[in-house]
DNA sequence: CGGAGGCGGATTGTTGAACAATCCGCTCCC
DNA sequence: GGGAGCGGATTGTTCAACAATCCGCCTCCG
């Protein structure tokens, strides 16, 4: 990972025209596997040098990953990644909260959509019997970035996968909390039969609910945990 | 407006810690105002001098504009006001018929809440009786930012402030269209009485029907008027 | 001994210039 | 008349510099 002198190129001649594109994904990627984790400061010059970038360039990425609220400025200190506080969680779920049942609601339930849920709760299923946390994690993340899709459209989905990424930092602050996903599994099954059985009433009203509990349940941890 | 020598300055000193973001605020206003109207190119130097900053700073302020979709970069081309086609148009009903009908039904209906509501429901028809167009798509676009904001989330009403920008875009394009809005604000009144009585399903209902409506209209428009 | 104030180093904010890469229109040639 | 290729203009990226601001530390004063 790390190589010799403690910088890094890209490899391939992507130079002209995607720097500042490429820059976003690697940071993203960085934060959301946990090496930076929430709270840590992103200096320029540090990281300008390390990712062998200019400040200038850098400075472009910062902005992409802000817009994403995945990092924040604060007016001559610098960018830091975001440390998600109980406000933040409560927001996330406002939005889980309206968009999810209403995609359940309102979507287009088409036949190839249907068999995707499916095909996530199957995996959910495997990986939770597997005892796979990370494995399970994923795919709950994948069934609900599924359910916004139902709604077509674009611009949810990249809310969504957003809001999904905060999550993930929810998770990161709170490494060692117990695994939190186990229980959600078969709330998940149960959800997708009631689409399939075209229920959505049941569906959007059962997943609200859904999320009223894993809120409070994070709430909890983090209560508990913060500080 | 303009001043003598065609370019301007900030008055304030604002100087330090804000030039980007203050950039993005003002190409905003000018885009949503019809001045630079879609489809025009944002050439960087000439942009940068008449508004007397750095290519780089108003790189930034792209960037900003460019995450709000008001504005796309087409590599090594430049960046251009964005040119809504019917298939913006189509997402950005997807996303109210979502966001909006969410808002009423799970939204929390506090009395100040209503009372907003109310007031601008005055104000559009009073805006409607004068012939006022402008404040008629003025009451109207905060009617439905209202309506939005009633699901507590500072996220969704950010999503929702950038859709209704894009409808500007819209109504940009199609300059001469005759006046959109009269028809709607009875509707508007209508939905904000339903929600004062409590019957949150009918008004959902109805304004994914009144939703419905408006996206067709607009289509019909837009493709009779399109090139 | 403790706190207010100020000094200095480090970091961010912004600029201007430079060069490479790419695109666009134009000319030239067949 | 049409395609190849040239040249200017614009974008993409970097570098280096300076101004503004913040932060820790030290001094000075009570």
């Amino acid at each position: 990972m790390a190589d010799s002198a403690g910088r890094e190129r890209h490899a391939g001649p992507a130079a002209h025209a995607h720097t500042g594109a490429w820059l976003a994904r690697v940071l993203r990627e960085r934060i959301s596997r946990g090496e930076l984790p929430p709270g840590t400061k992103l200096a320029e010059q540090a990281l300008a040098e390390q990712l062998d970038v200019s400040r200038n360039t850098l400075r472009e990425a910062f902005g992409t990953l802000i817009a994403e609220s995945i990092v924040e400025r604060v007016p001559n200190r610098g960018v830091f990644v975001v440390k998600p506080e109980a406000e933040d969680v409560r927001e996330i779920y406002r939005i889980r909260r309206m968009v999810e049942p209403a995609a359940l609601l309102w979507g287009e339930l088409t036949e190839p959509a249907l068999a995707g849920l499916e095909a996530i709760v199957g995996r959910a299923m495997a990986a939770l019997e597997a005892g796979d946390v990370p494995g399970m994690a994923d795919a709950n993340q994948q069934l609900h970035g599924a359910v916004v899709a139902l709604s077509g459209s674009r611009t949810l989905s990249t809310v969504m996968d957003q809001t999904l990424a905060r999550m993930r930092l929810v998770f990161n602050r709170m490494s060692d909390a117990p695994d939190f996903h186990t229980g959600y599994a078969e709330r998940n099954r149960d959800l997708v039969e009631l689409l399939r059985a075209g229920r959505r009433e049941e569906a959007a009203t059962g997943l609200r609910d859904y999320l009223d509990t894993a809120e409070a349940e994070l709430l909890g941890h983090l209560s508990r945990w913060a500080r």
